[in-house]
RNA sequence: GCAUCUUUAGCUCAGUCGGUUAGAGCGGCGGACUGUUAAUCCGUAGGUCCUAGGUUCAAGUCCUAGAAGAUGCGCCA
């Protein structure tokens, strides 16, 4: 027997006239003589052609939908139309046998909320594979991007006993009893007598902890599971997502916003460049979703062409101050047409004044700057104050993408030991509890700025999907955590 | 958390003004055909109309409550 091969290497590269050996799980068996076959490694299945006379009628009735057969045979040109090559099988052995009654996949278009009730199945499906492999190659884009230009990935910690990152709510990690928890004096639970010997939860930034390694190694990044037990109930927002969180030493705010952009566009590069067919798949997708949208809901330009677009151009860098002028003498603020009209400086931005700068006056990604101190982290740089900005503002930067909104949050951090400790006593976040984190500060500090970014919202931009739940295999959300 | 919408066969959906036995396509099953492309053609089975109350001579259809899902907003990545 020969060796097995890869439908995707096969089509590529294999020639006709010589015996292969493939092995997957069928699509559809038609007119009782082809199988399509897909075995994962790209959406374009190979059709074996079943020599049906001389077959045992039983066993042709097991050539099912979804069943995971192997097929030994030769690869010859086809006679039909529809694809280059086939296989005329010689030998068909079935390993799985898959009961077409009770199987949940058709040969047909299944919508997305059926197919994310069946998440464990829905990898079989061309859009759910397509998705999946491009999360690959984001991902692997990701570390190679950060390698190539020398930075260290770091493990930080997924259980913290830190509860001032004040990035979200947080999940608790305990082995306590939940019936009878041991208490206390005050007659509150007693976390001494936890595992950790005090309280702890799942990290919902590991940024704290990677300013620690950039102040040693210059340049790192982490990319792990992200924690939030926010109630929040949209198509971008995730229990449980994966995060990318660069940190750079002696950086400021233009490096991040550099740094930051680079990537991007070198993993959408990427994706491009080594995803081309699935790209193409989802971005008919796209253009088939809406066709039953109304003109006006419709994208301007193809997922391909999007993604062109976001890379030939540069994204927009603008100011806080700036953006607030721009949506203050845009036409639905003067027409009332904006749920919270804008009336002066200071206020954060609504997604709708988001999605005005991003999709209808710039229509690119926007890098928005230096926003107000007041609506911001305690650990961003603060400003010198400015001619023409009416309050103190801060170094941070979000990059903004049509369709997703915030894709990047980030800034230059505060490097100056009375600078960071008033604004933390300001906000009330206890200094005790930070002693490492403000020990860079008092060693050998130096400017450094780092940034966020959603993994799950990149994969939905590249993919042009538009529910975050149908970007990762198995999502959580509040109420579901199936799977 | 708030608001709006949806829930009818395994899937996608139709179901008029409240009125007889709730329909179609796909899928399943049986058969025909045998170079098909989500094959095609013929036949056939398949229903807790989301749940619980209520209005009515009569409820898939109207009302109330609940559940699940979708979308938007808030929180953010």
């Amino acid at each position: 027997m020969s060796k097995r091969i890869k439908i995707a290497e096969l089509l590529q590269s294999s020639k006709t006239g010589t015996t292969v050996n493939v092995k997957g799980w069928i699509r559809t068996f038609r007119n009782n003589q082809f199988i399509a076959l897909n075995d994962g490694s790209t959406n374009t299945n190979i059709q074996v052609v079943v020599d049906f006379e001389n077959t045992d009628p039983a066993e042709l009735k097991r050539y099912t939908t979804g069943a995971a057969i192997g097929v030994e045979g030769e690869l010859v040109s086809s006679q039909g139309k529809g694809q280059t090559v086939e296989i005329i099988a010689r030998r068909i052995e079935v390993y799985g046998d898959c009961d077409a009654e009770v199987y949940p996949l058709q040969p047909k278009k299944h919508s997305l909320e059926f197919l994310r009730e069946i998440a464990h199945l829905r990898f079989r499906t061309n859009t759910f594979a397509a998705v999946f492999r491009v999360r690959h190659a984001l991902a692997f884009a990701i570390h190679k991007f950060f390698n190539d230009k020398g930075f260290v990935y770091i493990h930080t910690p997924i259980i913290t006993a830190s509860d001032a990152e004040g990035a979200g709510e947080m999940f608790r990690v305990t082995t306590l009893d939940a019936v009878k928890p041991p208490m206390n004096e005050a007659g509150e639970v007693d976390f001494s007598k936890d595992f950790f010997g005090r309280a702890a939860n799942l990290t919902v930034s590991g940024q704290l902890e990677a300013e620690l390694g950039a102040l040693a190694l210059s340049e790192v990044y982490t990319f792990g599971p992200t924690f939030r037990a926010e109630n929040s109930n949209t198509t971008r927002h995730l229990a449980e997502f994966w995060m990318i969180e660069p940190e750079v030493a002696f950086a400021d705010l233009q490096d991040n916003m550099d740094l930051a952009e680079d990537m991007l566009k070198y993993v959408i590069r990427y994706a491009m460049d080594n995803c081309r067919e699935d790209l193409e798949f989802l971005s008919n997708r796209q253009a088939e979703e809406e066709k039953s949208m109304p003109q006006n809901e419709r994208s301007e330009m193809s997922l391909t062409q999007k993604l062109e677009f976001c890379l030939a151009n540069d994204f927009e860098r603008i100011t806080y101050t700036e953006a607030i002028d721009i949506l203050r003498n845009s036409n639905p603020n003067k027409r009332k047409q904006f749920k919270y009209l804008i009336d002066g400086w200071g206020a954060d931005l609504q997604s709708e004044h988001e999605r005005f700068l991003v999709e209808k006056h710039f229509k690119k990604p926007v890098i928005l700057t230096n926003y107000p101190a007041e609506i911001k982290a305690f650990y961003m740089r603060q400003d010198d104050p400015k001619e023409g900005v009416p309050g103190p503002t801060v170094a941070a930067m979000d990059i903004l993408f049509p369709g997703i909104g915030e894709i990047v949050g980030g800034s230059q951090r505060e490097e100056r030991l009375d600078r960071l400790t008033a604004k933390m006593r300001e906000m009330h976040i206890p200094e005790e509890e930070m002693y490492w984190y403000l020990d860079t500060r008092r060693f050998g500090t130096c400017p450094h700025a780092g940034y966020g970014l959603g993994f799950e919202r990149l994969v939905l931009f590249v993919t042009g999907m538009t529910n975050i739940r149908d970007v990762i295999a198995f999502p959580r959300t509040p109420g579901n955590a199936e799977f």
